[in-house]
DNA sequence: TCGTTGCGAAACTTGGACGTATCGAAATTA
DNA sequence: TAATTTCGATACGTCCAAGTTTCGCAACGA
């Protein structure tokens, strides 16, 4: 019997480097968020940015999907705590979460990925909104259904409509809008705007 | 002196074959829309798709992305006709036409192209946008400030920010909606929420 | 008819990425 | 210390698409 039997048994041999490992996700993720497609990503590429052999990223994982999965499964969602006073700050908080977001190439990952690449790599896909989109989402869809009940949102309010344009509201700024940072006040005005409404 | 002077006069030779132009044009939207992306595409492909030999296509277009700029150029934005009786139907025109749109793969490529590729090819963006997003953005810019002027909407409504509400939903619809096909009233539908708003 | 140019097909060269193998060094167990 | 495994680096053969060239034929003007 060895002296540690904490969990599995240590082969013989030197230890895969976590370090190593953690290198090799982060340049994964951070050539995505620079705008490459899956497609476009090379192991050669990955490795040299993360400053590793090839050999170590194969030991590893058998193809580039299955790193990029992981990598992606690694964008764990931070939620912004909601402070549950009303249904307008709770969501102005979601919304500026993703505005924080957008604004780091890292988190950039999720748009660039979850626009484009839902065609061609379906498992990919699945698995990543599992991951990193379903939780917000959801947070989002609880947070509107509260308003319902407590009659801060009409009550004939269509859930999935209200996330549409408060969701919808934000990428379109962040897609289409005016060049450069999103306004540090843009989650405010879209919740606003949203309930509110255009007509007078 | 030649006997036709009308515009060019006309080289010696066979002369280019229209219709193969607008195969290769045809057969690179068709590539798009079925979700590739510029750089998946390959002038082989191409070539193969539109039954055309790969000179064909190098005598017109010096590289892959001169090809993709003039396909794109040649999506010409069929505005809907706008009935002008009111800003919510006129709205709702705009919408559905969006909508009718995101069921042809063809009409795929705007979406597709406009959503993923921007970091990347930058160039290519600025001139499709201004020829497939730009007109149609207009359009519903007008209708929006008409409907402020004429006092159909707010008065004080923030004029992007109804348009990021409104597009947006839509968008939203498109990509993390429920599977299939949009609902045949999704545009009166979003128009509706938004006019509304989410609060009673 | 003849010269010119475009046509599709195919051969060719080049370059990049893949995935594997091999190297000496490093890290760990026995 | 010896055995084992991973490390980063690099070389290798393979494949695929890019882009160029060549070929025989077709379409046009003169």
């Amino acid at each position: 019997m060895t002296i540690q039997e904490t969990g599995t048994a240590r082969p013989a041999g030197r230890p895969r480097s976590e370090k190593a490992e953690r290198a090799i996700i982060e340049a994964t993720l951070d050539l995505i968020g620079e705008g490459m497609g899956v497609s476009d990503l090379s192991i050669e590429a990955i490795a040299s940015r993360a400053g590793v052999g090839k050999t170590t990223i194969y030991r590893r994982w058998s193809n580039k999907e299955d790193l990029v999965v992981d990598a992606l499964a690694t964008l764990k969602a931070p939620m912004p705590r909601l402070s549950g006073t009303s249904v307008r700050d709770d969501l102005i908080s979601l919304l500026d979460a993703m505005r924080a977001e957008s604004g780091q190439p890292r988190s950039r990952c999720v748009m660039n990925i979850a626009m484009s690449e839902a065609d061609r790599y379906p498992r990919l896909m699945e698995r990543f909104m599992k991951r990193a989109v379903e939780p917000r989402r959801e947070a989002m869809r609880a947070v509107i259904e509260r308003g319902v009940a407590s009659g801060e949102l009409r009550a004939d309010l269509d859930v999935e409509m209200g996330m549409a344009l408060l969701s919808g509201a934000m990428i379109w700024h962040t897609k289409w809008g005016p060049e450069g940072e999103l306004p540090a006040d843009l989650a405010e005005r879209v919740v606003d705007a949203a309930l509110s409404g255009m007509a007078p």
